[in-house]
DNA sequence: TTTTAACCGAGACGGTACGTCTTGTCTTATA
DNA sequence: TATAAGACAAGACGTACCGTCTCGGTTAAAA
């Protein structure tokens, strides 16, 4: 039976203007300029309201992460089973995201999130930059022979979305044939530049 | 015919000073609270003075970026021939240095500093990852035929640091042959022990 | 015939509590530093329990006042027939009192309760220091001709008690020979000793 | 030659505003509901600037009082020969000024400013309640025969000031004649009404 | 016997104010 | 005129209490 504690419950509609009005002005002033005043006022909170539930600002990031308040769904790859024209429509379409600099903002605000709250570091590699539909669609890679068995999926996965983290932290823009040229540096070129004999060692 | 402006000229001990309270504070406390009163007071130097020269702390932390005070003599890769190996000694040799989680936390620090700062961004690509040191042993290993032609050289480069940037970020331990796999998922499988690295360790 | 609404009774046991607690806390800490969720606490007690029978904490105070929670049984003069030396004898009384420090701090603590709560400054008056039992003493003394009749016998403990009230805001430490010189200053000085008392201390 | 040392003086225009703002909300407000924010805000002035030069609100209240921002000019007792005159006068003064209920609960909130602050309790000592003035003419009294030699002065003004104060406190209100009987407990009665040969001492 | 009003403890809530910290600007005296 | 010192207005920080409300549970008169 469950036991309940005394005392009046935690208010969901506290909780949920609490998350709404951090996602907003997250959005809105980025990561550092985001205050606990503000965040309270604009949920029509008290502040120790915020303080009973989350231990900083950081907390509450990893929570709006995780509720899907900050980003949109997450990217997937599809599966045509071309394992390389793949990836790099996902990529195009990560890419196409971040090209849009207020996006790219929040991204970067998300990154200064981590840096200082090991939760949203956590909760970036799950949620956002796509952990296992990525990771699915590589070991479907393996099975169907386009990656070889025991290729380090893991590590191909760190470095496409590692690029992509750099990319943003140094505000490199994107060129013309970026996701292919990625897309190669990881799993090899594509089929119709194939095959040059030379000693590069096959993947 | 040098034309000096009147009154007394920018004093470079105070430049110094400046620099160096900079570089041990944030060594000491990170970026976040590190604080312009506090970098004065260790200077020994009016908070006008800082003001003066440099704009934000995001400026001062580039500077001293520039300077070489934050970091030690960049990792180089040598040279021997193998480029693999090469590669993977280099690797190891950083993933050494943020195993040390006083490092790793400076790293982590340094990336927050990138995320308000574009000039640390720029900066934190060319000196401390290597850029163009990484970048002329990855030529050498197209001219040695150890690289096809026409291999995605910059983003071989940015697969590799984004994959240790995103470590910092997430704060992924290290795991043993994380060189090794990770050499292999940017330019395929060392030749003579193909298997070597083995499947990814589980995250 | 007893009217009863209906429901649980009034808990004397919280009350008792609430009380004890009131007179714990205040005398520890003071009447300002005296929380609502302090006494609440102490005394084990949900905050509305108190709220419910208690507009405020001036309202604990005075009650605290009436049932003797707070001062020690009030401060009777004597009647030996002699005017002078008993006032003497209670002031000196009153005085050792306040002369502990603790003791001091406590009166000034009720004072303080006294300026924002007038409950407060009737009961202080009427049970603490002395009233009625003044007022018997003096009105005995006109009937034995030791004061004039039409002697203004309540101004004349307005002025005695005001002294000491007076001290205890001006932290005015006591000076030897003050509760003789007080009575001198309210009705004249001992018959048998006309100069007792000497000049005021100096202040 | 007049040491000083380096950085901007402490601003006198900040140091008024401050003063005037405690003045008008302590003469709004009351001593408790006076709060550090609500005068900055009125002084448009730092809360910093305020806590800089002031440890506490008792301080700010009491160097008011210091510059007369509180209180009227002191009253003064007249000197017209008779001193129960003299007295009656000087006390009908105070007590026309008390009975606005207004000054009352000024009175009132500066003895609460009075039990949490020793300076508070001071200065109303000093300069409130006519100090020196009272003195003196009391002292003229004993010079002029009017009071015996060896009088104390000291107690019979604490008794009078105390009166006032303890009278405030209670909150009871002032009724006629309460003058004259107040100057008859500490000085006697006036001529008009004169010995009566009882045994009540001269005095 | 059931209902129901009032009590109780606990504790979450929207707020206000606290005293501290830091920011970036301004002022003063010195070098 | 640049500097070290430091005062200033502004405003966020995290904490302490306020007085109200809400929970789940108990008590006892009324229905």
């Amino acid at each position: 039976m469950a036991e309940r504690r005394r005392g009046a419950a935690r208010s969901e509609t506290a909780r949920l203007a609490i998350l709404r009005a951090t996602a907003h002005q997250f959005a809105e002033r980025g990561y550092d300029h985001l205050t606990m005043e503000g965040i309270a006022a604009e949920a029509g909170v008290g502040k120790q309201t915020i303080y009973r539930w989350w231990p900083a600002k950081g907390a509450l990031v990893a929570e709006c992460l995780l509720e899907g308040l900050l980003l949109p769904d997450r990217f997937l790859p599809p599966d045509t089973g071309d394992l390389r024209a793949d990836l790099t429509a996902w990529l195009a379409d990560v890419l196409a995201f971040i090209d849009d600099s207020r996006n790219e903002a929040l991204l970067r605000s998300l990154l200064a999130a981590a840096t200082e709250n090991a939760e949203v570091g956590r909760r970036l590699d799950e949620s956002v930059f796509a952990g296992s539909a990525l990771m699915t669609r590589l070991e479907a890679a393996v099975e169907a022979s386009d990656l070889r068995p025991g290729a380090p999926i893991a590590e191909i996965i760190e470095a496409l979305v590692g690029a992509l983290v750099f990319r943003v932290l140094t505000r490199t823009p994107t060129s013309p044939g970026l996701a292919e040229r990625l897309v190669d540096a990881v799993v090899g070129p594509s089929a119709q530049a194939p095959r040059e004999g030379g000693p590069s060692a096959p993947r």
